[in-house]
DNA sequence: CGCCGCAGGCTTTTT
DNA sequence: GCCTGCGGCG
């Protein structure tokens, strides 16, 4: 039975219908951790086409992952019923995308354009930093790439840019200048181009933008707080005069500044639009009362915040508990020991998620489960679109589309080995440039041929041919003909078929997968009527959506990942494992306040992930990057009131807070030591009492020295005196 | 030209 | 500790 509007707007808390039902204008709604907000976002939908009889076709919702997107969608559609399909719902990058199909020209792209994912676009920077010489120690292409996508989102260009007076500025604006040369020639676009692109079109073209302006009434735009210059600046333009934005966001949770997103324009929103509400989202409907006021209380310790707090109806609920591990193996086992017996107990695996700044803490946990047999999931890491065999696979269907796509030449031209080495691509790349032509171009050329020695002349021509062949071939066939003709035909399947590599069985399946998914993909009805192929379609979408992470979504397992990528799911129970000074705030972070909030909001973010159990750990050692080391607990977990908090394993009270030791025979401290003690050496100067091993003469003693690191003493030989 | 071995580097991530 | 990228050697 479906349920009317009516009922659902019943069912919402009065912010939540304060929101959903406002009346003409522009809505900031700020919603907090667990508030509602996709809920809200999706019901705006239906009341604006159920009683405002808004054209769902009239209204542009907009998010950052295809996840949202389509969660969204599909809730809309759910609603809304078969009214909803006409809904324009898209990340930023694939609405612009598809802006840019439909007016190509007007955008200054041909009409088969590609898009570069990350790695392509690392790829033509390191070909052109060597083309300019500019490939120094100085500027790595990681340094070039950050550089080009910063002034991008900032909607910068090489010449709107100053350089300051500053060498290394200039260097960069040089390289930015030439990359866009090379990406213009070869017809191809990066993920930042896309926005950028769209935004000058609509700035420079009043006629296609009166035309978006004359159909979207409405734009709701999903985590507001996460929008860049280039993205606000597209909401701005697009909504113009006449269009009403609804506008979702929590400035608490902004953990993306680093890439570029600015929290300010939530801000700014209330500033640059007239007349705008603001709608509060504070009960939380998440998480018990424990919970909840830990974030709260960790959270309160930003400045600048708009202010919110998050209260629930929900019982005060079991204690946070800390755990302090002797070192990261103490960790893993006890998270996991916990799991394990959680599972024993009625849990089920995937009620419980294991949350870590950084993806290198997964491993130990992985270890442990996979010990304790017990099913996991770990999110991130290479997608489907992303593995090396698939997007070599790619090059190829690329370069049937477009034979200027150099980056996709430089790829598979010699892959697999067709004896098509760096001498040969040299002279082909210099050609190429002298001559203003693309590589596929220029290896055709009758000039070049003069240039090169006959066996490298002949592989390049049996290259050419293999394309040529593979696109005659391919004519009137459908997309999975295509693509299982470029992986035989090219040798792909066939290289990876004989080779001994244990790598190369998964590598064969996937390229067979691919062959699947062609198959089975379905080019959007805008697609082909923006002109584009099914395969010019069935790449842009490989590009933009790279594909799921490793396992299937619907296994029952222990779910491992990143804050970063928690945000906007829930679990029963979280451990959040790492948390010290160093590891989580980063170490690249804590001196500078600006980004100490950001971690201080990721905290937040990882605290408000849970529903009834929150479990925090941390080590007093820990092996990172094969180092040992010695880091005090996260400030982050001196932040949440005591009594929220139960210690599972009571530390000692010890003068510095990372010297806090256990494990060892507590009744018989080391010798004349105590453990924690600040102890001072001749030679390595003042640290403290670790730890210590051994019973007797053998005793060692591992002492943290403030100048020196870590060292393992004898007791009874090391010279050692006790520090006030 | 291609393979192998070693050195260096390394938050977070979507599109 | 693990992966990538580069350089040297066969």
């Amino acid at each position: 039975m479906r349920m009317t509007l009516a009922d659902a707007l019943m069912n919402l808390n009065p912010a939540q219908r304060e929101a959903v039902t406002a009346p003409p204008g522009h809505i900031l709604v700020l919603a907090g951790a667990g508030s509602g907000k996709t809920r809200v976002l999706v019901h705006r939908i239906a009341y604006l086409s159920e009683i405002e009889r808004v054209d769902p076709w009239r209204i542009l919702a907009v998010t950052f992952t295809n996840k949202a997107a389509s969660e969204m969608r599909s809730r809309a559609e759910s609603l809304l019923g078969g009214d909803g399909r006409s809904l324009w719902a898209g990340t930023f990058h694939g609405i612009c995308h598809r802006m840019l199909r439909q007016h190509a020209s007007h955008a200054g792209l041909p009409l088969n354009f590609q898009v570069l994912d990350q790695d392509d676009q690392l790829r033509v920077i390191k070909r052109v930093m060597k083309d300019l010489g500019l490939s120094d120690e100085e500027l790595s292409a990681r340094d070039v790439a950050f550089f080009i996508n910063a002034s991008k989102d900032e909607g910068k260009r090489p010449e709107t840019l100053d350089v300051e007076g500053q060498p290394r500025r200039r260097a960069l604006i040089d390289l930015y200048a030439a990359y866009e040369r090379q990406t213009r020639s070869s017809g191809v676009i990066d993920f930042a181009e896309i926005l950028l692109r769209a935004q000058e079109m609509l700035l420079t073209q009043p006629q296609i933008l009166a035309h978006y302006q004359r159909r979207f009434a409405h734009l709701l735009v999903d985590e507001f707080q996460d929008t860049n210059t280039v993205q606000y600046a597209f909401v701005r333009v697009l909504a113009g005069e006449q269009a009403q934005v609804f506008a979702v966001g929590d400035d608490d949770q902004s953990i993306y500044g680093w890439r570029g997103a600015k929290v300010e324009n939530v801000q700014s929103f209330t500033r640059d639009f007239p007349n705008v509400r603001t709608v509060r989202l504070e009960q939380n409907y998440r998480s018990t009362g424990n919970i909840l006021a830990a974030a709260n209380a960790v959270i309160a310790r930003n400045t600048d915040r708009l202010g919110k707090n998050l209260w629930t109806d929900d019982k005060a609920g079991a204690a946070i508990e800390i755990f302090a591990g002797y070192n990261e193996v103490d960790e893993a086992r006890f998270v996991v020991e916990r799991i394990k017996s959680s599972i024993e107990a009625d849990r089920r695996p995937s009620e419980s998620a294991v949350l870590y700044r950084s993806n290198a803490l997964s491993r130990l946990i992985e270890e442990n489960l996979i010990a304790r047999q017990i099913p996991y999931r770990v999110y991130g890491g290479l997608r489907f679109f992303e593995r090396a065999e698939i997007k070599d696979a790619l090059a190829y269907l690329r370069l049937l589309g477009n034979p200027n796509d150099d980056a996709a030449f430089e790829r598979v031209v010699n892959t697999p080995p067709r004896g098509i080495g760096e001498r040969t691509l040299e002279t082909l790349r210099k050609h190429a440039r002298s001559h203003g032509l693309p590589l596929s171009q220029a290896a055709s050329a009758q000039s070049l041929a003069a240039e090169l020695a006959g066996r490298a002349r002949n592989a390049l021509a049996a290259f050419l041919a293999l394309i040529e062949t593979l696109r005659a071939d391919s004519k009137g066939q459908d997309l999975s003909a295509v693509a299982l003709l470029a992986i035989t035909q090219s040798g792909l399947r066939e290289f990876y078929a004989s080779s001994a590599d244990a790598k190369s069985e998964s590598r064969m399946e996937n390229l067979d997968q691919l062959v699947s998914a062609a198959e089975s993909y379905i080019c959007p009805e805008e697609d082909s009527s923006a002109g584009m192929s099914d395969l010019d379609s069935f790449l842009a979408h490989a590009a933009l959506e790279a594909g799921d992470g490793e396992a299937e979504a619907w296994e029952d397992c222990v779910q491992l990942m990143t804050m970063h990528s928690a945000r906007g799911l829930e679990f029963p129970c979280v451990y959040i494992i790492g948390l010290e000074d160093g590891l989580f705030p980063s170490a690249r972070s804590i001196d500078e306040p600006g980004r100490l909030a950001e971690e201080r909001r990721l905290m937040y973010v990882g605290i408000t992930r849970a529903r009834q159990e929150l479990v925090l750990t941390h080590a007093e050692s820990r092996r990172i990057h094969g180092q040992e080391h010695f880091s005090p607990p996260s400030r982050f977990l001196s932040e949440i009131p005591t009594e929220l908090v139960r210690e599972i394993r009571p530390r000692l009270r010890v003068s510095k807070a990372f010297a806090a030791p256990h494990r060892m025979t507590l009744e018989e401290p080391a010798s004349r030591f105590k453990l924690g003690q600040r102890l001072a050496h001749p030679s390595f100067g003042v640290g403290v009492l670790v730890s210590a091993m051994g019973a007797g003469e053998r005793t060692q003693l591992l002492i943290n020295f403030e100048k020196s690191g870590p060292k393992l003493l004898m007791a009874n030989v090391a010279k050692l005196e006790e520090v006030a």
